[in-house]
DNA sequence: GCCAACGTTGGC
DNA sequence: GCCAACGTTGGC
């Protein structure tokens, strides 16, 4: 099953109203770049993602489970672009910072690394597994 | 708050 | 179809 990162500012929609969303979850929109519209497509059922707190906290603070697959966004006029739905899963014991990833040598060719402004990225099992044990899981 | 990187728009 | 101008994102 493939990994994801999902990139959100907390001052518009954080890892607690997350949580506090609970089993049930919430859609995820507001996707406007196509490479990040890919990804959210590629998406299947049961599949799990890092829930990443851009500008403010700029951490991996907690995972995500997709529970719907891609579906149009209400909110986007243009009929392009959609979203999927997602529960919180799990909390990391204590958060990955940005700094962390970029100090860590085998994170190098992380996305959000790489490509820091793509806001749905994809994860490789190694890169999963790194940055869970940092993240105490 | 600044600015670099990137994506998008629009004139030609 | 190219490319300059502009807007947005996100790290610092």
């Amino acid at each position: 099953m493939a990994h994801w990162l999902m990139k959100s500012e907390p001052s518009t929609w954080s890892w607690a109203q997350q949580v506090e969303a609970g089993a049930k979850g919430t859609f995820w929109n507001g996707v406007r770049n196509h490479q990040a519209k890919l990804n959210l497509m590629a998406m299947r059922k049961g599949e799990t993602a890092f829930f990443y707190h851009s500008n403010e906290d700029r951490a991996v603070v907690g995972i995500v489970e997709i529970i719907k697959t891609f579906y149009p966004d209400p909110t986007d006029e243009s009929g392009k672009f959609g979203m999927v739905d997602v529960r919180a899963k799990k909390a990391l014991v204590k958060p990955v910072p940005l700094a962390a990833i970029k100090a860590e040598p085998k994170l190098a060719k992380m996305a959000l690394v790489t490509n820091s402004r793509l806001s749905v990225q994809p994860v490789t099992d190694d890169e999963w597994r790194i940055v869970c044990a940092m993240g105490g899981l």
